[in-house]
DNA sequence: TTGAAAGCGCTAACAG
DNA sequence: CTGTTAGCGCTTTCAA
């Protein structure tokens, strides 16, 4: 491929002025600039990245990390990043931790050797160990988080209020009239799953608590184990009338259960899930849900690595989104 | 960061010979690798693939071009193309056409300018004009398709062999003991959805045709106009008995809007989609489909591109896979 | 407004 | 087995 040396020679121009050119440089006479893009259109001329970014110590590469690919969730959120990251001059690069904390790790060990200029990421679920984020933020690469922050000081963020997500989601289920809650409880050790406990606790505990019966399971994924659970739990405690699940996934998965239990939702139990996953709008019934305001989370973070791109001393910002409540079917008042 | 200067000036050792160790040349004694790797642990070094990539033509970097990530199929064809390419030393950024010819002419841009060496992609549904296409395979860059494949010759591609699955979904309808089928047809100008309408037409040719009666019809994704469409075709076909649908999403669209005209599945309408999206295990009833083999192809289409990659003479490679029946609740016998 | 020249960090002949 | 040396394509002083 053409470089900047063959236009250098056809527009009998210096290296330097051709590269002021393509670098937008206004010390550059409008005549020589035409003539110079006349004939780079002609070659078909594409500037070598690899060797701007060896020479400036800029590569244009945002590194963009997250759990998983295939989800509705983050899909949406690198779509928000795409979008403002898009007419910027960075290119993204997208890797996948896989919950993995060892693949989360040799992502941004690649991410360093490929020289990222900024990093976006969502840590994974098994993610316990910060020496490695510990080691980029002290390589003062900038760093943004969203979603899923570690709890290191000082870093920039932008999560959701999983608490109000939550305490909005029961608050929605008292509203119906539910007298007895289940929580399907997510790891605890995840700390927005935490939230959404405490959310749901808080909820109920604002309401007139005494006449609210409530408490918290959490299951396997494995039908078979979660419907003997289920079946348990029904059993001892008929008065259950709402549930909460942490995940529309899960949530998904307790509403087939409960239909082979004969347990009808709305109309004997309500459900609601969280995240608004696109399956929760397509289910029988359809599942009421929390949305998490995914591509305006991506937009945002990616807002605040670029500036923190542009100016290296931007204050440290910690944004927190306010989730939705998204009423459906399966949270409809009693037919009765 | 530090560099192989650096590390050659504190081993004492020529730049050549620490370049050596970190490129895993047997020209290195066993004690000077030793002495360079422990230099190189303390300093944290991180050879710059920048320079690398500058300096040897390679920048080591894969592209791959998808319409869209968060898609059952693309993102487990992404999945095995990860898993193929980790090991091999090579670097992988993924960009999402989202369907359109614009951005995937983008994107592919942007791979040029970062120098990738090989490219993984399949076209948007929009995709028409191959001149981009055409640059890069005259540019002698590596490129192999998956999956949706451009009307080009000589090109390197992994494919399914959508006919056969059509095929397939088609004679398991028939085999349920269906009389009048109907196709919910893709977009014709698609290729791989014009082959699921041929397979589903030779299905039925194959069987005893004349007791068959069969029509296609395309709908919208507007619920309101797709329910008066089903709605009429009912009306007017009350015989249909079987529906393959082109698609697992819409065939959940139709499962719904089947279920809003008081049509049970499977026992008045048996019922079966193509993809085998993960939601398709998750409904009620559980939704057969055609499998796509989706890991496999991204495996294929990697293995690919890294044998044309070590040696540009590889000679060109199409494969087509064969899908896989998956029977779920949908097509179930009839219970009478 | 333009040009000359140095060099980013690394690789790859070539010579020893 | 190790070292010397000349760039890869571009940016960036500095000087004109």
């Amino acid at each position: 491929m053409a470089g900047i040396k063959e236009i250098a020679k056809r527009t009998g121009l210096s290296l330097a002025t051709v590269s002021r050119v393509f670098n937008n440089s206004p010390l550059v006479s409008p005549k020589t600039r035409a003539k110079v893009l006349k004939v780079a259109e002609e070659l078909d001329y594409r500037p070598n990245i690899m060797a701007a970014a060896l020479r400036s110590g800029k590569s244009k590469i945002i590194g963009v990390v997250v759990p998983e690919v295939n989800n509705y969730f983050f899909s949406g959120i690198i779509n928000g990043i795409e979008k403002i990251v898009s007419n910027s001059g960075y290119n993204i690069i997208i890797s996948q931790s896989h919950e993995s904390q060892e693949k989360e790790d040799t992502a941004l060990n690649s991410f360093l050797t490929l020289q990222v200029e900024g990093i976006l990421m969502s840590i994974s679920t098994e993610t316990t160990n910060y020496s490695f984020i510990q080691k980029i933020i002290k390589n003062k690469i900038p760093i943004v988080f969203f979603d899923r922050v570690p709890t290191l000081d000082s870093i920039n963020s932008v999560t959701l209020n999983d608490h109000l997500g939550a305490y909005l989601a029961t608050e929605h289920l008292l509203n119906q009239n539910c007298k007895h809650l289940l929580h399907i409880a997510g790891d605890p050790y995840v700390s927005i799953f935490k939230e959404r406990k405490n959310g749901f606790l808080d909820a109920i505990a604002k309401k007139d608590a005494k006449n609210i019966k409530h408490q918290s399971v959490s299951l396997t994924t494995d039908i078979k184990k979660d419907q003997k659970t289920l079946k348990d739990l029904f059993q001892k405690n008929p008065s259950i009338d709402g549930i909460f699940a942490f995940g529309d996934e899960i949530g998904l998965h307790v509403l087939n259960l409960l239909k082979e239990l004969g347990i009808d939702v709305p109309n004997m139990v309500k459900l609601i899930g969280f995240g608004n996953a696109n399956f929760s709008n397509l289910t029988q019934p359809k599942i009421s849900t929390i949305d998490q305001e995914c591509s305006e989370m991506g937009e945002l973070a990616a807002e605040i690595l670029l500036k923190n791109l542009e100016n290296p001393n931007t204050k440290i910002e910690t944004k927190v989104l306010s989730p939705r409540l998204v009423i459906r079917e399966s949270t409809k008042p009693d037919q009765n």
